[in-house]
DNA sequence: ATATATATACAGACTAGACGGTACAAATAT
DNA sequence: ATATTTGTACCGTCTAGTCTGTATATATAT
């Protein structure tokens, strides 16, 4: 055995994900990760055998945080409410409340390996996809659940309606950026909100 | 004078424009270009002194066709309808009808850069910010004009709602690139229709 | 308990190729 | 003839990745 690794690789991986928000995967070169994180080549080659390497460990656990928020807002909400509309509403509130009182404008590691997509291996690409359908079916599930009690006031595509979510929260993070508007993501799912309570009406 | 550059410059510009968003634009070399032009080294530093030189001729041409649209919606649409709402969902059908039947999902530029904004001198960040701006002021409008007409259902933050459009349409690009899904985008716009459609009621 | 063996973790010099950019000659059209 | 446009060789710097060696913590044998 030898020194715990971890805190090392910990070091990298947050260091990393501000970099490559700052300047983009191919933008950001080992050495800006080695100079930031004060730690050594031979480190970081012991810890990640290629940088690619390092953008598949970096958006799997961007993943895994992203779908843990996922998770938490469903067990959340499915405690407290009993009506499938209300619990929808919650849900994205849920979101609204993470997105509300930030200092700076987050950012999307889906959105960033999406726009220099030949930067990666097809797997990764391959797994944001996979990992944006996750949420598509969870939003499918809950609109089947109120579409069981409520009708719809005008006609709605479902597939459409699941994806309006994740297109809304990346919209909401490029455009927050784009203006330094921290504060416009909440806004805009509150918009989101504020359609679903039109859309329904109970049976 | 000399033979005609302007065929050379435009094709630099369409096909570094691909390639970023391939690539990114930090991912993206010089060589790229040339290989895929069959231009040389000396006409491309002719056209452009630097690479951030075309950043910039890239972003200028990509909002000058982008406002282009926006203004062409708005000519389309002023000139038919006399109700304000009415004004308004048509503008967004014409972006509904600009991106049916689409082969390949399209990308933005104002978003690519916006990932990697390191790469960019500020001034090319502002400029995204007031076209970006541009937009929204354009919506305000519109829905101002709704607004003297129509109530709405529900309380609206009206600066929230003028910034939707643009990022569904942020988002669409993000999602319908992840999914490979080009149909998407159509169908997001046909959601925020459909939101104002409910959102609104005669005075 | 203590010396030894071993796998883990890190340090840093080094390399081959790619990078943006330059210099300047050659070609082209008026 | 001359200004504009293009071709090509070249330069210094930065890039990801390699290599060899070293330090450290634990496991084992005595």
């Amino acid at each position: 055995m030898a020194r715990d690794g971890k805190p090392t690789r910990a070091k990298i991986l947050a260091e990393s994900k501000t970099l490559v928000f700052e300047n983009g995967f191919s933008g950001t070169s080992i050495d800006q990760i080695l100079a930031r994180t004060g730690i050594t080549k031979g480190a970081f080659f012991y810890h990640f055998k290629t940088k690619n390497a390092l953008a598949q460990a970096l958006i799997e656990e961007f993943a895994r945080d992203d779908i843990g928020h996922m998770q938490e807002a469903l067990q959340k909400t499915g405690e407290l409410h009993s009506d499938p509309l209300d619990r929808l509403l919650q849900f994205i509130q849920e979101f609204v409340d993470l997105m509300s009182d930030l200092e700076d404008p987050p950012s999307c590691l889906y959105a960033s390996y999406t726009y220099e997509p030949s930067q990666f291996e097809p797997e990764i690409l391959e797994f944001i996809s996979e990992t944006l359908l996750t949420w598509r079916k969870t939003f499918e599930q809950l609109l089947e659940n109120v579409l069981k009690e409520y009708n719809t006031k005008v006609e709605v595509d479902i597939a459409a309606l699941s994806n309006l979510f994740t297109v809304i929260f990346e919209g909401s993070y490029v455009v927050s950026k784009a203006l330094n508007d921290p504060a416009l993501i909440s806004g805009q799912l509150k918009e989101l909100k504020n359609y679903f309570h039109l859309l329904f009406e109970k049976k």
